[in-house]
DNA sequence: CGCATGGTTCGATCCTCATCGAAGCATTCC
DNA sequence: GGAATGCTTCGATGAGGATCGAACCATGCG
């Protein structure tokens, strides 16, 4: 009747239970084998596979191929972003449960986008990194100042332009309903959050939870 | 396996084809009948009233019942910045056409996103909004100043806030990648253009075409 | 009241697609 | 080479759900 983007191809992608759950597991951030996929989802590995070749062929999934291993991840920003969009619609409409989990809470806190850090910790990061004027923001665009430059360098962070993908975005939260940090800046903090061991990923969950001492490194080191 | 927010529901929801058809007749921002949106959809009046039903028990329609009428519209939104960001991912891994259509191109200039004007020209006007400091960014959230209250209140456009629904918000755009403004005054902008006729609506499509003086109008007023 | 219009509910049909077991490829390790 | 691991393809089964015609409510008009 109209033509235009197949939107329901896509959304329909996505409204099966299992692989929801898969890209669900995907937006962890790490990209994952057939198994463990199958796994996550609660399927067969024959089901999971033959998922996995309709999101591939859909163009959700990219497949990095590693000798015997196959590993299937996100195909880009663009949609972590859709699928944030429907949780966040889920999350709106669904049955509100009277008092959120503790597994919630910590997600609202911080959890992994993708692949850098969400929830209320980020929002407060991307904050005071803009008072700072270590990052400037012109809309959705987010540059690096020259003082930023530096800043993260003398951090250990690189923030030299290798790749085409930018530096610098700005990544709405599902949680806030406000920006946080995304590009390959806001992947960069998140691998030094890991790295520094200020926080480590919640098993089998997009939460990151920071050790005390962890928080306040980072608190010294992002929200000061 | 995993709990959660049942996003699998949400997007089955737009999954259908009959669906997405209906929800992307209806980001025009107007509401509908039943009638029309099955003729939108291509099926017939009970497939389409099935198809409502689902819609309003998954929290993705309001119903508003006028006499015999019964008129559905989007949720809020939320449920507009969703599908936004499904066409998004759509328009992106599609197959890409070699030359994008004329239609298409009247899409990416101006077209109506719910109930806001979207596209190269609302994308604009807003950057235009923020420089002129009528309106003052602080990250997504966008709030009147002071000389924009009676800038506005000049134009005719009442900037009181009466409801809940916040009078400037950001909205991310799928053509161009960065936000125009939504929010109960974007709404007014674009009632505002519609009355004075500086463009009219594209029959069955979300396209806004202005005409050459109300392109100059519309510049000068608010691209001046 | 009777008719027309707009809409929903019911019932039956049909088809897509999710699922899994078994078999088949590919890669690596011994 | 042979065995083991990781994954995909094939084939058969089954269930959910999209579809429409017909019948059924509700509202408005004369």
């Amino acid at each position: 009747m109209r033509e235009g983007p197949d939107i329901a191809r896509i959304a329909s992608l996505v409204g099966d239970p299992a692989r929801a759950n898969m890209l669900n597991a995907l937006m962890g951030g790490t990209a994952l084998t057939a198994s463990e996929l199958a796994l996550e989802a609660g399927v067969s590995l024959p089901t999971a596979s033959s998922h996995l070749s309709k999101l591939m062929d859909g163009g959700l999934l990219t497949l990095a191929s590693q000798g015997r291993h196959r590993y299937y991840g996100l195909a880009g920003a663009q949609v972590a972003g859709m699928i944030e969009a429907i949780i966040g619609v889920a999350e709106a409409v669904g049955p509100k449960r009277v008092r959120p989990g503790p597994r919630d809470a910590a997600m609202r806190v911080a959890r992994v986008c993708y692949d850098h850090l969400a929830g209320e910790q980020a929002v407060a990061m991307l904050d005071r990194l803009l008072d700072r004027k270590l990052l400037l923001r012109d809309d959705n665009q987010i540059r690096l100042s020259p003082s930023g430059a530096s800043h993260f360098s003398a951090l250990g962070i690189e923030t030299g332009v290798k790749a085409r993908r930018p530096v610098c975005r700005a990544c709405l939260d599902w949680s806030v309903r406000r920006s946080h940090l995304a590009g390959t800046l806001g992947a960069a903090i998140l691998d030094k959050i890991i790295a520094e061991k200020w926080a480590r990923r919640e098993k089998d969950s997009r939460a990151v939870v920071f050790s005390p001492t962890g928080r306040q490194e980072f608190e010294r080191v992002f929200l000061a």
